[in-house]
DNA sequence: TATAAACCTTCTACTAACAGGAGAGTCAAG
DNA sequence: CTTGACTCTCCTGTTAGTAGAAGGTTTATA
């Protein structure tokens, strides 16, 4: 399938795509005009791509993990150590966010919300 | 204090601090040789710079919540929006963190752990 | 079959949010 | 007064893209 056809299916810009193609981390076939064509196994990598990002993962990391897909030599308890990182970074993160958020409302409840200059 | 001290105590590399000195994000004074004279506030504004970056706010967004923290805004009502505002952002940003790590706890719990490459 | 719309290509240039390094000025100790 | 650590600004480089131009291809339709 043509390009646009794949950024609508993984709904991501077709630049976006363009990017990842450029920086070989996909590296779909080509017509004759020069034309990407792109396969199921092209989208289901895109999807993975998109999907670690979305995780925080690196370009770099995306790479690897790609690679870990394409070899099939990925082993299990290396996943599930990148996994276990990622799940404490994030936990902090909604942490931290928690504590902002209680902050904010603690200003805002502070503020009668009124005309007046002193809040 | 010196920009080392600031960025040892809060924990981030001077350049950082300069960047957003650059940008006027913060404006620390400086002594008479040019050096920036950075102050307790500074120190504050800093680290809720750090961590509001960290929870994926960016430099725009923490100016405002900079203005928010340091009460500048003129009315109150006006003050209580944009806390709103932030607050409903932040809590998509906490539901959305929370999905991503349902989601890795899920990956890792497809993986044994072991060597095999069946993950 | 002509042609226009819609699609695709590469290319350059721009962005955010920094990091690294050069070259020069400043401060504190010996 | 010199040495070394610290600071300054300025410039280039990086990552992960986005935007637009100039031009080739495909497809629908008149």
């Amino acid at each position: 399938m043509k390009i646009s056809e794949a950024a609508r299916k993984i709904k991501i810009p077709i630049k976006k795509i363009r990017y990842y193609s450029d920086i070989g981390l996909i590296r779909p076939s080509r017509v004759n005009s020069g034309y990407r064509d792109f396969t199921e196994n092209d989208l289901i990598k895109l999807q993975l791509i998109v999907k670690s990002r979305s995780f925080g993962f690196s370009i770099k990391e995306c790479s690897t993990l790609i690679k870990l897909f394409e070899n099939k030599s990925r082993y299990s308890k290396d996943v599930k150590k990148i996994a276990a990182l990622k799940i404490t970074e994030i936990e902090k993160k909604i942490k931290s966010l928690n504590m902002l958020k209680k902050n904010l409302q603690k200003i805002s409840n502070q503020c009668k919300g009124d005309d007046n200059p002193n809040c």
